[in-house]
DNA sequence: ACGCTCGCATCAGGTGGGAAACGG
DNA sequence: CCGTTTCCCACCTGATGCGAGCGT
């Protein structure tokens, strides 16, 4: 079942022969995987860590990122009919403990791979079970160690968490939105891996939208069929080449119709009103994508609990409509005073939002991308006044800034390190966002964060696989958008992995503050604002955003920008690990980052 | 002449809404 | 009857091709 059809197209001109197999085509009874890794530390308890045995990997060696603490009851319903992978390097979001002190890290990173469980251990509530994300350094560069995953659009993830995802699913395939994007790091620079993602039941359960909430409705159907495996087109590839640059899953497809025969390998076959839970697999390869079983431990899997959907044929929860409606490009067309976003008068235009959020004055250099507003909902809980004014879409800066994660300014990445996401034992599936309001400010400014201020002139596409994003990785031509980023920006194509950094920490840094000054409306829940209430400042502040986004050449780094720096520089950073490393701007980065996640 | 940038037009494909069809 | 699924629609984005303009 796992990953049957996908693989062979996309594996097909690369056919190896002999007992090889190619990941992630494997059997689903791969004896290998319910022992491929062990664990250490399970307990009652759920403060430990484990360490996972991938192959080559040091025990002594310090974790760039360390200590991630392990909940036993795993995120993933897996049914009898497992998966190769059950042991899902299940990477909750970093939610470092009340006692979070950036002087508490510690040096182990320890991958928490998730054994096979029993369709018993059934989807865990998210948790905010601590990690202190104080010591993040960078990944060392070198064979063995572990990869760590960013969630690059995170904040939209829980935008819609909140609500509780949920997927179209169609017969010809439809696009997840928000899709899957990464940011992965300390993959060997030279090795080749596969990657790809699978969505598997997160749940035992029937779902059935009632009175206004998602509720059970009897038993999943654990009968299903069809390809549940999307590789991305670029595999196999070098970790050098996973890490330079976000890794989208854009064109990931969902259907409902198990007979598909239609561009397999680009669709994941779903079960309507199933909850589902995305996973990331990293394999580590031969050169011609051909996984070697002769050894364990290079597997690797993350899975974010806040992209876990709820697949279905239509839309049941209007709230998780509008937030797609406002947030996914391609229906803007239904937006609410759409024609009159772009009808301002000039000095609303150029006039700061009142409540001007930290972006109001992330101009957007690059004012030929005359880009409609896709951050117009960075944070829609600034709503009404703030939700379009940023609304900038064309952030030439870096590879993600159009994409709709670019639009999560400053939260944008999610750093996941090996760890085994807690559980609280709470039956909700909600990420709690509670502890993450009250902790934004209060974690992230005392530990001196500093952002990395990667400038790039990536360009904008909307999605992750945009000119700046695929051009290296020979996604097809995008030339014409290419060539339209203009020489005299004062960013390079490919953000430097060195320079430009020193000197705008302290900008980044101040950037982020404002967004930690603004953020108490900041993860406000979008309910707080119906979206019936879509109100005539939103075509102001649209228009506001539009038209600075249009005189905008050469204005201030964006949240948006800071926030692909961050991710820019991650992977960067562990590509050109000697010189940063060490000194580690990077890691402060990250961990600020992490404080976005807290305990209560 | 050549290469590059830029603007424009075209077209494929993605989007949610809504009505119709389907099925228990 | 009611919940779910399918289909079509209008609208939109993004990719691509072409030609004009510009600099070397």
């Amino acid at each position: 079942m796992l990953g049957g059809e996908g693989e062979s197209t996309s594996f097909s001109s690369k056919e190896a022969a002999g007992d090889r197999r190619k990941s992630p085509a494997v059997e689903a009874e791969d004896p290998a995987a319910g022992s491929r890794y062990t664990e250490h530390g399970m307990g009652a308890d759920r403060s430990y860590y484990l360490h996972s045995t991938v192959s080559k990997q040091s025990p002594e060696t310090p974790s760039p990122c360390s200590f991630i603490p392990y909940t036993p009851c795993g995120t993933v319903y897996t049914p009898s009919s497992a998966t190769r992978y059950p042991s899902s390097l299940h990477l909750g979001s970093v939610l470092p403990p009340a006692g979070f002190s950036p002087s508490s890290g510690r040096s182990h990173f320890s991958p928490a791979y998730q054994l096979g469980q029993s369709p018993g251990c059934l989807y865990p509530p998210y948790t905010s079970s601590g990690s202190a994300l104080s010591n993040l350094n960078l990944p060392t560069i070198g064979p063995g160690m572990r990869a760590q995953v960013y969630l690059c659009n995170r904040p939209m993830w829980l935008k819609f968490h909140r609500h509780q995802t949920e997927m179209i699913i169609t017969k010809q395939g439809r696009r997840m939105f928000p899709f899957l994007s990464f940011n992965i790091a300390g993959l060997n620079l030279t090795a080749h891996y596969n990657v790809f993602v699978e969505v598997v039941l997160a749940d035992p359960n029937h779902w059935r939208f009632q009175g206004g909430k998602w509720v059970t409705c009897g038993k999943a159907d654990n009968s299903s069929q069809g390809n549940k495996v999307y590789i991305h087109p670029e595999s196999p590839n070098t970790g050098a080449h996973w890490m330079r640059q976000e890794i989208s899953f854009s064109k990931l497809k969902l259907t409902n119709n198990k007979g598909t025969n239609i561009n397999t390998s680009q669709m994941v076959v779903l079960q309507s009103l199933h909850k589902y839970q995305p996973r990331l697999h990293i394999v580590e390869v031969t050169e011609d994508g051909v996984e070697d079983i002769s050894s364990e431990g290079k597997t690797q899997s993350f899975t974010f609990p806040e992209n876990q959907f709820i697949a279905v044929t239509a839309y049941q929860n209007t709230d998780i409509t509008q937030l797609k409606i406002d947030h996914n490009p391609f229906a803007k067309g239904f937006r609410d005073n759409y024609d009159s976003m772009y009808a301002a008068p000039e000095n609303d235009r150029l006039t700061p939002s009142p409540t001007s959020s930290p972006r109001a004055h992330q101009i957007v250099p690059g004012a030929r991308y005359a880009m409609q507003p896709l951050f117009q909902d960075q944070f829609v809980n600034n709503l009404p006044q703030n939700r379009y004014y940023n609304s900038e879409r064309a952030v030439p800066q870096t590879n993600s800034l159009l994409s709709p994660q670019a639009e999560d300014a400053t939260s944008q990445r999610w750093f996941v390190t090996s760890m085994q996401q807690g559980g609280n034992g709470t039956s909700t599936n909600k990420l709690d966002l509670t502890p993450y309001d009250g902790e934004y400010s209060s974690s992230l400014l005392p530990y001196g964060i500093k952002s990395l201020s990667m400038q790039t002139s990536h360009a904008l596409s909307y999605y992750p696989d945009s000119p700046f994003t695929t051009m290296s990785a020979g996604w097809g031509s995008r030339a014409a958008y290419q060539r339209k980023v203009s020489p005299s920006l004062p960013w390079s194509p490919r953000p430097s992995t060195t320079t430009g950094f020193p000197e705008d920490l302290d900008k980044v840094k101040a950037q982020i503050e404002e967004e930690v000054n603004g953020s108490a409306s900041l993860i406000s829940s979008w309910t707080e604002t119906q979206p019936s209430a879509l109100s005539l400042d939103k075509a102001d502040s649209y228009s506001t955003a539009c038209k600075r986004r249009r005189l905008s050449l050469n204005g201030p780094i964006t949240e948006d920008s800071i926030s692909d720096i961050k991710c820019e520089d991650l992977a960067s950073a562990a590509i050109n690990s000697s010189s940063y490393i060490k000194d580690a701007p990077s890691s402060k980065c990250m961990a600020a980052y992490y404080s976005f996640y807290t305990n209560p």
